[in-house]
DNA sequence: GTCTATATTTCGATAGAC
DNA sequence: GTCTATCGAAATATAGAC
């Protein structure tokens, strides 16, 4: 297995950490309302040495977006189709939740800025979406599947995701595990086997 | 009563025409991406017309953001508080759930444009922030409900929403009083009497 | 109420030195 | 890898005629 690329040990990877700044700040500004000289400006170096590190604005927002694929690659395969038994959606929603719970500004970055990505797919029409949002909402349209199903699966999936862009900072004195039982336990009794009516 | 603003019948509002037309485009490519020569040419007259009637783009959002203070006037002070009995939850998020059908790009745009939302909040810092989602937010913060409580209330909050931003038009099969009914039953499951645990 | 200019600003991006 | 300086595009907003 390959090293990481080497590098001295103690160098900051300027390019990581120009995505952590742009992430906080795209979240919290939007994209649009943020400026390259305010991410230069947080990161302590001028806005053309940025463009040392990203050919464009929107290749900072591709590359938080590329974040997200390699956690997709990493633990959603799984999710790709009617391979799912019914039995195993609790288990995957579990999945989701941990992820969405450790990432949580770059769910968020991708539920606000919807036009600005779907901008960039539109450009670069790249390999499959392999997104985990395009992947649920193909799972939700699929009309094999009981109407039941398929709505409360959304309902499921909404649930997830009320951690992150509902309860905002409501949550900060809940401690995480705390919340991922709950919220594990909640989506049991949404999409858990006995729960839902069985097509005749 | 006080009857609405006369106004010679067949004559459309053009004021309203524009709010519908700026919340299309809002929701389908941006706030910050949609130009108002972009709404100027689809009402057919030019972008400075626009200044006629609104006397700036923010004071567009500015009106599309307060037809839902109007929804939250009309069907959810009833939200406010402790006030409300567990066994009432369901039917709450009844309501929500049909507010939310009926005015699906409204509420998608309060999602999406949240940045922007929140600078006009800053700039009129007017008024209690009578918001359906702020007082979600209160109602989810508030340290004295039992914590298993609070979660699946974001939980169901969460569920609510999906039918919005996360099925996109993935659900344009289903007709909206099937939708309506299932979720009502899933909400149910989450916060229903009996569901979630009391606290001892 | 709507038009044709035009003023003003902001920002992404480039050039070239160090 | 980072800097200063500048270009060019786009968009908001204004002025004043009709």
């Amino acid at each position: 297995m390959p090293r990481p690329p080497a590098r001295p040990p103690g160098t900051p990877d300027t390019r990581e950490q120009i995505l952590d700044v742009a992430l906080e700040l795209f979240v919290e500004r939007g994209y649009d309302n943020t400026s390259l000289r305010e991410i230069a400006e947080r990161m302590g170096f001028s806005k053309a040495a940025l463009y040392y590190h990203f050919p464009s604005k929107d290749d900072i927002l591709m590359a938080l977006h590329l974040r997200v694929h390699a956690l997709g690659r990493e633990g959603f395969d799984q999710l790709d189709a009617d391979t799912v038994a019914p039995d195993q959606w609790a288990g995957v929603f579990d999945a989701m939740l941990g992820a969405i719970l450790d990432h949580r500004a770059l769910f968020l970055l991708h539920a606000r800025e919807h036009a600005a990505l779907e901008k960039l797919h539109e450009q670069a029409h790249d390999e499959e979406h392999a997104d985990l949002q395009e992947r649920m909402q193909r799972i939700l349209a699929n009309r094999q599947l009981p109407t039941e199903q398929r709505i409360r699966l959304a309902c499921a999936m909404g649930a997830v995701m009320s951690g992150i862009f509902i309860s905002g900072e409501a949550f900060a004195d809940i401690e995480t595990d705390v919340l991922r039982r709950v919220m594990a336990a909640a989506i049991q009794d949404l999409v858990g086997v006995g729960n839902v009516a069985s097509p005749p």
